[in-house]
DNA sequence: AGGGAGTGTAAAGCTTTTGTAAATAGAGGA
DNA sequence: TCCTCTATTTACAAAAGCTTTACACTCCCT
């Protein structure tokens, strides 16, 4: 496994330091930056980070806001670090979308079990990078175009038979229950009787198949479908 | 969304009763187990629980061997609670797989905001892949994939002989009756004259069988059925 | 040794789930 | 409005899986 990219976005310089030095031999990479400005566009730089160490009281923008504008696009684990005197209602206030709170001042290997546990939980996430290109085998998929080729050639899919591949290869060599994608495709339950996602699922086939390519969509009876890749 | 399940592990019957009744109006179902073995037992049920709570002070075993019994198998999220406020305690717990720790006596919206954290987290993985790959002998079974290898090779298995196999497997080494079998894998009763257990039994047998492989379930006459491994 | 109960398993029957063509409904644009 | 493209529903055949039946065999007990 390689190191992992942590940023740390905290105005306290002391701190930033010597966490950095106390991390570093832990096999992480941490960047710094010292204000809410900094931390959205470090974090949406591009570059990709396997967690973020995010201070409540910011100059700039507070941690909340840093939250919040970094939750509409990245799903990055988010740690909070708070002082003492923050408002802890506030702190809970639901919904933030944050991953975990650690309050100040926090021992350090608390602060270190806690990030690994968050980092172990994530690495179990298929890949998690929604916009990147996939490429299994034969088939690619761009996420930027919504297009597919396979074996260079332009697969024309519609919108839905697009989403349900794109779900499929994500979570290439694990089954997937119709119920699952119902409700992250089409966004509602399966009901019963509802025969939609195997249609659609047909429908891809029948368009996989006239590229010649090898069965790639398992059906396991009962319990859902499957992205098969070779070896 | 459905309601999330909960398993709460804890022998204070005033707190669980009182958490549970806190947590339901939020749209969780709670199960309760007083001591660390039926912990095991419920959690092992082949039930799907989004969150796991455990107390660390238990009767039978402690939390910390809950936790790694449970980690063998199974990657649910835990969430640890002591009535130690130690960090040591804390950083042992979730160096050994916990997810979270919160120590006792806590706020409960604080819960409520660690629980919610944890399951939205974990609810952009498909249901299947919080267990672990289970491997013994030359006999490896991926839950996510439902799939199972056997010497590197694909065995296919029906969606009962696959929850059988996988069921012996988790309990290898002991004897598990036709009738327990039935209700976790079936969901029902065994009735009198009722074969299909020995009919899955004796697929299975013959399936395992193709790979060339040593006998791995055992008949006890009038007990069971035992799955065995080697030395 | 005889007999009953439990077990192994082939084969048949039944049920449920799936694949897919075709009909229908719906959305968006010209 | 009508046309086109998609999504959903309907319908039915086919496939796959589960259970039952039947009978042979085995293990114990008397």
């Amino acid at each position: 496994m390689s190191n992992k990219q942590l940023l740390l976005i905290d105005d306290d310089t002391e701190l930033t330091e010597l966490l950095s030095q106390y991390l570093k031999p832990q096999g992480y990479e941490v960047d710094i930056v010292h204000d809410g400005e900094a931390g959205i566009a470090q974090a949406t730089s591009g570059k990709h980070y396997d967690l973020i160490l995010l201070d409540v009281m910011l100059p700039k923008f507070d941690g909340f806001e840093v939250l919040k504008k970094l939750r509409v696009s990245h799903l990055t684990p988010i740690l909070m670090l708070t002082a003492k005197g923050d408002d802890l209602d506030k702190i809970l206030g639901l919904e933030m979308g944050a991953d975990d709170y650690l309050a100040k001042p926090f021992n350090h290997r608390e602060l270190s079990a806690r990030i690994k546990a968050l980092v172990r939980r994530m690495s179990l996430l298929p890949a998690t990078s929604v916009q990147q290109n996939l490429k299994l085998d034969d088939v690619e998929l761009s996420p930027s175009s919504q297009q597919v080729l396979c074996g260079g050639r332009l697969l024309e899919l519609t919108g839905t038979e697009y989403s349900i591949l794109h779900l499929l290869m994500l979570n290439h060599g694990n089954l997937l229950s119709k119920e699952d994608i119902s409700e992250k495709v089409l966004g509602r339950k399966l009901a019963q009787f509802d025969r939609s996602i195997d249609m659609h699922v047909s429908n891809l086939r029948k368009k996989l198949a006239e590229f010649n390519t090898k069965e790639k969509i398992k059906t396991h009876r009962g319990a859902g479908y499957l992205y098969l890749v070779e070896a």
